[in-house]
DNA sequence: ACCTGAACACCGTTCAAGT
DNA sequence: ACCTGAACACCGTTCAAGT
């Protein structure tokens, strides 16, 4: 009784790859909360047991919903570096800002990830070597550049349209610098703020190549 | 009836701050996936029920444990504004490496945070405003600092003594760049990390201020 | 004002048993 | 090899009822 033979009856066989593609339709339509292993089992029709057969656990799932998410993702051809890698952050904000849930997964930052996670990681940390930057600093600029792409996807999917109380309501709250700079995360402005983070860091890195040796 | 009245007898009245300090402890003892409203309840000699006479949820717990959590966080009352910035952001990751429940809570950046939380994110923003950066760019670049502090505690706590697999194994994996930058996130790199990611922002911030109006 | 028991509507995961 | 039902050990939250 092969797959196969399955799927010209009927009775299609479940297929770990049918798994995580339905994962990742339920987590498009319910959101981060929404993702049960039992709800996964009712829109497959089948009970939550059964789909212990075909991944380990939820964690195992979702990393395999990441990686197949990832795919989209291609670098471009040519360019300076930095151009590329900010091309290539932007697409994994697209990705992610689509399926927040996978943000904790990469935040945990194990090394047991797909294929694609990894091969788009390795694009990334090569893109950042490319800058001329000390071999040992390359994975450490990474991280930074790392830190504001997820961090710009977890602050606006939580709360969109999230705006700084002094500007909602015209009021000064008390606090001086908030009311003056006005921090709020709506998505405008998050726009800007992705961008603004990457130049800054790659700003910074520019500025330490230049100095030929790491300042103070 | 009162508290106090209650005191005085064997049998103490709960108040609002102790359910927040049980919870503070249960935190520091079970760890992020440990703490449950029913756990909490327990430690304090209750059911679950009675802990919602006190806070509106368990966000609401969370938001005001994080709140106690940050009262601790004193900003130094003199050197230059990089040097304090850096030392504030140093205190932070301390209570949040503690505490990595509470990151979730402020990946949120709902504006409904409690008063220490909010004084200390004044108190960032100001910094980082003496930096001489054009008001507009202000929030954009404490977001980013912002983001390397919290990814670092993300990334370290979730995992510890997590290193790259061809640094474990002395094997490569076929991932060129990822095998020669060793991007792992053990607790060791992640210090020097911390301080790099908001060295390089830092850096970044200064060489626009220095440059009079933003470049690029 | 403050607490309780009991229930509602869920979870992830395991495991013996089926085909 | 693949699926199932039923159970285990939990969750957060509500609500009528008690003192």
């Amino acid at each position: 009784m092969t797959g196969a033979a399955d799927r010209i009856r009927g009775r299609p066989t479940l297929t770990r790859g049918d798994v995580i593609a339905a994962g990742a339709r339920l987590l498009d339509e319910v959101g981060v909360e929404g993702v049960t292993m039992r709800r996964l089992a009712a829109a497959l029709g089948t009970g939550p047991a059964t789909l212990y057969w075909h991944v380990r656990d939820k964690d195992e799932l979702l990393v395999a919903i990441l990686d197949d998410s990832l795919r989209d993702v291609v670098p471009p051809s040519a360019g300076p570096w930095d151009r590329r890698l900010v091309d290539v952050l932007q697409q994994c904000r697209v990705v992610l800002r689509a399926r927040p849930a996978l943000v904790l997964v990469l935040w945990s930052a194990r090394w047991d990830l797909g294929p694609q996670t990894l091969r788009v990681a390795d694009t990334l940390v090569g893109l950042v070597a490319d800058s001329g930057l000390p071999d040992v600093e390359v994975a450490d600029a990474y991280f930074a550049l790392f830190s504001v792409t997820l961090g710009t996807v977890s602050a606006e999917v939580h709360t969109p349209g999230n705006v700084y109380p002094s500007e909602a309501t015209g009021t000064a709250t008390g606090y001086a610098h908030l009311d003056r700079y006005a921090p709020g995360t709506d998505p405008a402005r998050m726009d800007r703020r992705f961008d603004y983070g990457l130049r800054v860091i790659i700003d910074g890195i520019a500025a330490r190549v230049a100095a030929g040796s790491p300042p103070g």
